[in-house]
DNA sequence: TTGATATATTCCTATATGGGTATATATTAT
DNA sequence: ATAATATATACCCATATAGGAATATATCAA
C-alpha cells in the first residue's frame, strides 16, 4: 500500500515543505490566492491544491469576499502538533541544548578514539 | 512530480502515523527490533524499514550488541519541529485571536507608513 | 450579454512510498 | 561447520500523491 492519507492528518498536511511555507506566509496576514501566488511564484492551482489540503485539516480557514476567497491560518490546529512533541519533551534537557550535547559527544569521542 | 522525500525530513518522517508511534514506543525505553515486532505486531520488516526512515532523519539512535541492534529516541531532533510550531504559538493564545493580532499589525503599520 | 478576473477542479503523468515476501547478512550456539 | 537467531535489504506491487495543463465555475466590469 501507499503512503497514508494526508489529507485527514496535520502531521501529514505539514509534511509538504510547501504547506509549511503557505502557513508561514498567512500566518503574517491573511491573504487572497492570487496575492499567494505573486508571493510564492507558485501556480495558481498549486496554491488552491495546497490551500485546500490545509483547509480540509483545519490548518487554513477561508472566507468568500466578492469573486475573492481570503485564507487565514487557523493556528489552534497545530497545538495537537505541539502537544506531542511536547511529549518527548524532557528527554531533550533542558540544563543542555542539543548543539551542546552533540559537541560533548564528539569531543568525548575524540578523546576516546584519539 | 511525487510527493517530497520523507527521507530527509524529520516532517515528513513523522508523517506516517506508525513511526509516531514507534516513537512513543522508543521513549519509554530503548528496545531491540524484535522487541517492537513483538510489542507493535508489525512483521520485522516493517519494523526494520521505518526505524530506518527515523534513523535517517535522526529521530532514533541504534546501537549493536551482539546480534542485536538496540534503538533509542534523539528526542533532540524533535526540537526543531517544536520550534517551527511555536512560531505559531502567539495566534491560538487565548488572549488574542488572529483577528486581532492582524488588526494590531496594520494599525502599527499604518503609524509608521502614514 | 460579453469579456475579464479569481479560483477551483479535472485529467494526466511520474514518482516516492508502505507493505508483503523472499533473501542476504551477521552473530551466536551446538 | 552447521543450525538457529536477529536484523537488514532487495524486489514487487498498489496507491496516494505533487505538479502541469486545460477547463469549469463564479463574480465583476463594460
Amino acid at each position: 500500500m501507499a503512503r497514508a492519507r494526508t489529507t485527514f492528518d496535520p502531521f501529514n498536511a505539514l509534511a509538504e515543505p510547501k504547506r509549511r511555507a503557505l502557513l508561514e506566509a498567512l500566518v503574517v496576514k491573511e491573504l487572497t490566492v492570487n496575492q499567494i501566488v505573486e508571493i510564492m511564484k507558485w501556480s495558481q492551482p498549486m496554491v488552491s491544491k495546497h490551500l485546500s489540503v490545509l483547509k480540509q485539516v483545519g490548518l487554513v480557514s477561508e472566507r468568500k469576499e466578492g469573486r475573492y476567497r481570503i485564507y487565514k491560518v487557523n493556528a489552534a490546529q497545530l497545538k495537537p502538533i505541539q502537544k506531542w512533541v511536547i511529549q518527548f519533551e524532557q528527554y531533550w534537557s533542558n540544563s543542555l541544548d542539543h548543539l551542546e550535547v552533540y559537541l560533548n559527544e564528539v569531543q568525548s569521542k575524540e578523546v576516546k578514539d584519539g
